[in-house]
DNA sequence: CGATGGCTTGATGGCCTTCAAATATGGTGG
DNA sequence: CCACCATATTTGAAGGCCATCAAGCCATCG
């Protein structure tokens, strides 16, 4: 099995340049925890007391609406970070649920340590300032899309951005994502499929 | 009038401390600019080669469809930053448009000054990194909130949380943030006020 | 196997858009 | 400062997209 600290360097690595003590002084303020499919990693009204890399696996946020209706926030497969932030940083109970979809391996960054590892590592606060500013512009493009784009646009370019993600998601997870019944989207997989015999 | 810096500074001492001699670095990456009301600061297909800080008045950026709809991405009023961040981080066209929706004076920050600024002064760094964090949480809510509520809902949930800037919009720039026809927030309007007599 | 969860298909209806036209508002130039 | 004209808002009518409800099928897995 490949150590966990391997995926989580090669994915900063990407964004900034650690040298080797770097590495070894940044690993100690993480935590490895697994989780089995279906099994939480936030509920809602719990506090957000850490963010987390996924090293393996794939883990989606949500939000609850009063009908029990799942609004999928987020998906987080190898190599991206998912939390509550507004929950992490504000330290207010979360407004989401994240649960696992497949069996997945998490490295924990609690606040504490997020706080020094940022103080203590200036290469890390710019790794985090640039992972930001990259998630800002992809969420910029969400929501154009959720506002403009018809459910077979939306759902066409989900397909676009997210080739090898889509393949291992159930449709109707999918649908939530693009705030589209689970119906909807069997319908458009229909029409798609009679254009192109 | 207040100098522009000014206001700046008061943002930023939210955030992170500067001293007064951070201060006399910092003010020396920024460029004043004014613009009048309907002016572009931003033309699609141009590169997006500076950030713009709002110190006073109010600009919006938006995205034209091909039916020439305006949808419109974010509103920036003073103590907001504003740009294309795709375009102004990898130097892409922009695919947004930016113009005043009232007269309005800014502070530009050129990609060098920003990578430099970043670099020489390590609390902008975290300033921006704090930045960026605390506009994803509000990304994020924007974004559960077009795929999941009603019109009626949207448009209550954006006069509570912008009570003020509410009042400086004309209401179809607010139809078009929130991905509704101006028409519908016409009604929505009539039958609000028909409630509370 | 039985049961559970996911996918499909049909029928119905509601929310919101679109189109059109009338009215109100407000910025601008004379 | 006023008159004008472009722009914003209102209102009505028609229709389309997509959600909801319901039922049946299919695959997976304990």
């Amino acid at each position: 099995m490949e150590n966990v600290f391997d995926i989580l360097f090669a994915h900063i690595q990407k964004k900034v340049s650690l040298t080797v003590e770097d590495q070894q002084h940044i690993m100690r303020f993480f935590k490895p925890k697994k989780l089995r499919r279906r099994q939480y990693a936030l509920q809602q009204g719990e506090v957000c007391t850490h963010i987390s890399f996924v090293a393996q696996g794939l883990l989606k946020s949500y939000m609850l609406d009063e009908k029990g209706n799942e609004h999928i926030n987020l998906f987080a497969w190898e190599g991206w970070w998912i939390s509550d932030f507004e929950s992490f940083i504000f330290g207010s109970p979360a407004k989401l649920d994240m649960d696992a979809v497949e069996d997945s391996t998490l490295l924990l960054l609690s606040k504490d340590n997020y706080d020094r590892m940022l103080a203590e590592v200036p290469l890390m606060e710019r790794y985090f300032r640039i992972l930001y500013q990259n998630s800002l512009a992809t969420k910029d493009r969400r929501l154009i899309s959720a506002n403009s784009h018809t459910a077979e646009e939306k759902y066409a370019l989900f397909l676009e951005v997210y080739p090898v993600i889509s393949q291992r998601l159930p449709q109707h997870l999918i649908a939530s994502y693009l705030g589209l019944s689970a119906e909807t989207i069997s319908r458009i997989k229909k029409k798609i499929s009679a254009q192109r015999p």
